[in-house]
DNA sequence: GTTTAATATATCGAACTTCTATATATTGGA
DNA sequence: TCCAATATATAGAAGTTCGATATATTAAAC
């Protein structure tokens, strides 16, 4: 099937991921599918980010010291795993917002538009 | 050895080369060493197109139809594979800014910056 | 009461792009 | 003569995302 047009292509989303979780989690803290949720909703849409990549990124950013979780339970009652941001994940958030904002400005130099 | 802070991370490049290489053969016919100087001269050296990642790109957009390609002898009288974008190419273009700046858009809504 | 949709976490393998390393060959300058 | 730059190309490794799959609970619809 044709690829909506409406909805930007995911793979030039490759990099962010982590980004996008540090930049939820440093609002406040939440549990996975939260998450996407709020990335979703925050994105119009745009960012579905689906399960098989959320999950391996939130292992990722807990195993890197960015980020860490517990078990918990929801407002609605259920058992959920709460991620909590940490001191060295809001110094690498601030790193990451840098170098996106470099890349992108690189491209559209590139494009001629800078 | 540590990444150097004034270079943007290339992994947030993916998904982006083929726009860039399209671009720059929208300008003019180009071979491949000259489309990765003038990628890099004109990001100021922030994307560095490494040959291992411009020929399988140059591979990808002659087989999507978006270039085509012929040997030549360059400026310097050196024998040089001329590539050439196409009309279709050119769509595709306008197609990959629309689908960037839509993925710019959303994640810096992600970001609270729109 | 039963079925269905939504919520919630997690893993697997496929697909794709990029990189480094390697190979080959030519040209110009030190 | 040697070395750096020019020029094309492939192979394999690494990393990220996705769809598919699995499991379990809860709420709503029928």
């Amino acid at each position: 099937m044709a690829r909506d047009s409406a909805t930007p292509r995911n793979d030039l989303l490759k990099g962010t991921l982590d980004m996008l979780i540090l930049q939820t989690l440093a609002v406040q803290k939440m549990h996975g599918y939260a998450i996407a949720q709020r990335i979703e909703e925050l994105s119009g849409g745009a960012i579905g980010a689906e399960a098989g990549s959320l999950y391996p990124a939130l292992e990722r950013v807990q195993k890197k010291g960015w980020a860490k979780s517990e078990w918990g339970v929801s407002t609605t009652g259920r058992r959920v795993r709460y991620y909590t941001i940490t001191a060295s994940g809001r110094k690498q958030l601030g790193i990451e917002i840098s170098d996106f904002d470099a890349m992108f400005l690189a491209i559209n130099r590139v494009l001629g538009r800078a």
